[in-house]
DNA sequence: AAGAAATGTTGCTGATCGTCAACATTCGTT
DNA sequence: AACGAATGTTGACGATCAGCAACATTTCTT
């Protein structure tokens, strides 16, 4: 399964911890995070800390893996590449919460 | 490339940044984060946001993917296992900052 | 339907985040 | 060596986190 946003690892966690039966207490008691936590994880709050994510991914034995496409590819794709589409998407996403990312906005 | 720490991450990103020739400043605008916040996820900050994680896997063209034994394995695995174990490594995680987790020490 | 269990919500707290600015250090090129 | 660029550090700031406790709501079991 790809992985894009925080929508993606809340489904992935939360599907999962039915299949084998836990509840949100439980989980969270094995990944060493509160309830409140793994409720705000699986409802895809975008600002969880990573650690903990990993540490419940862990818990549930969800492996994660990055794959990259040819280097040189990329390299081509990216230095012709407008710094403006980076820059909108990354706006787009803040919008979820006024993070003011790097501001000077 | 298996991801199990923030470790994993900050060297899989440095290495593709470099791969592209990018600065860490180039990154941080491409990402829509600042130029700080590179760096600590190079340097497997633990407690980075996870949106600005995915969203800078993404500028770099990483893909993220997870993948998880059968869940009847686990079910298996799992229902027997002593909590005890998780809550210990959970536990030994968060000794590298004293977060707590989830009290009741 | 009734009760219990699970999930979700709210308000609060101390701690930490991510950003900025300024400065120090390292690296690479000449 | 010297210069600029890249990387890393520090201190300050407002904003937000993760946890807790108490309560509300939903879901499940009987």
């Amino acid at each position: 399964m790809q992985i894009i946003s925080a929508r993606d690892i809340a489904s992935r966690v939360k599907t999962r911890r039915k299949e084998i039966g836990w509840t949100q207490a439980q989980l969270a008691e094995r990944s060493g995070v509160s309830r409140d936590w793994i409720i705000a994880l699986e409802q895809a709050k975008p600002s969880v800390e990573l650690a903990l994510v990993l540490r419940t991914l862990k818990a549930l034995n969800i492996q994660l893996h990055t794959s990259e496409k040819d280097a040189t590819e990329n390299k081509l794709i990216y230095s012709g590449n407008s710094i403006e589409d980076a820059k909108a998407a990354a706006l787009r996403h803040s919008k979820q919460r006024n993070h003011n990312t790097h501001g000077k906005a």
